[in-house]
DNA sequence: ATAACAATGTTATAATATAACAAATATTTC
DNA sequence: GAAATATTTGTTATATTATAACATTGTTAT
């Protein structure tokens, strides 16, 4: 039996203004129940983050929120940021120094990315199985996990198929 | 059936210079392997990495190499990090910044790397396994692997323990 | 309205990494 | 072995990513 290949949303064509709407959304809910506050700046930030499915630097979000009338500062976007990953709503990618908008917040997760190399794409995938095989590991080192960052890189079909 | 915690060198009371001896001794034979020059500059530098089992940054090997005689700048260490790892005699580790000495150089592997958050320590483990399902994983959205980084953080048994 | 708290602005600087070109050191060729 | 070539290291400058510290503004509760 030969299984299909999952496509996942980020390369495929699609209205990428509903991706950002959803997670807008998804993230006013997530704040409410969480009792936090997604403040314009953060709404902001996050909008930005999500203009497209490959993770994004902290400077470039800056430049993209500043203008001649205003001058955003670093620490003003790395605390929004630092905000938006407490409440899961954004991933840090170490390999990259960027950060991605969680396409599955707040169901409790292990997140794993693949990231293209080539078009610059990050999908999110479900690290269940995995995450398994390292926990099973992790324990015959008696070693107890906190997190994991689990980030594989090379092509995307996309960019195969060129 | 149990199985007993298998204890990483690196976890317990071991002679350290054997550990720098011997990844001293690989290194030179790999780079004769690979027809490369393992300069003074470079061994030097993976000898620095060596003294420990932490990952350590490039501007901390730095300040080891350079006294008041002779100050080393950036580039000269970043370049000797940059030959090691291509040598595969060092890994880099995203989530910090910073770099550890390969322990099973040469034998071609996929690293994983389990890191405490309390006294620093990195323990580098076989990922077949882990890997395998990544593999699978992908595969199953046509990408194609390139690099995996696979960096857990949590407690070592020693830290457990204590 | 005022106190208390939270978020953002502002300035400065820390930490990590690379670009570009010059000098020195090895290696190859004759 | 000397000249030509390639490799490595030195040097200076600067890019990129991130945080510290304190002032100001905005929000919430009393």
């Amino acid at each position: 039996m030969t299984h299909s290949i999952r496509k996942h949303p980020a390369c495929q064509q699609h209205n990428h203004q509903d991706c950002i709407r959803t997670a807008m959304q998804k993230a006013r809910a997530i704040c409410t129940a969480n009792e936090v506050r997604l403040t314009t700046m953060r709404e902001r930030v996050l909008e930005t983050i999500w203009q497209s499915h490959k993770p994004i630097g902290a400077y470039e979000i800056l430049a993209l929120l500043s203008d001649a009338n205003k001058v955003i500062a670093p620490p003003t976007v790395y605390r929004a940021i630092e905000f938006l990953m407490e409440q899961g709503l954004v991933h840090r990618i170490a390999s990259l120094n960027a950060y991605i908008g969680c396409s599955q917040a707040q169901q409790d997760h292990i997140s794993q990315f693949l990231l293209c190399s080539e078009c610059g794409i990050a999908i999110e995938t479900d690290a269940r199985l995995v995450s398994n095989s390292i926990h099973e590991q992790a324990a015959g080192y008696g070693f107890v996990i906190d997190q994991e960052t689990i980030e594989i890189s090379g092509r995307c079909p996309r960019c195969m198929s060129r």
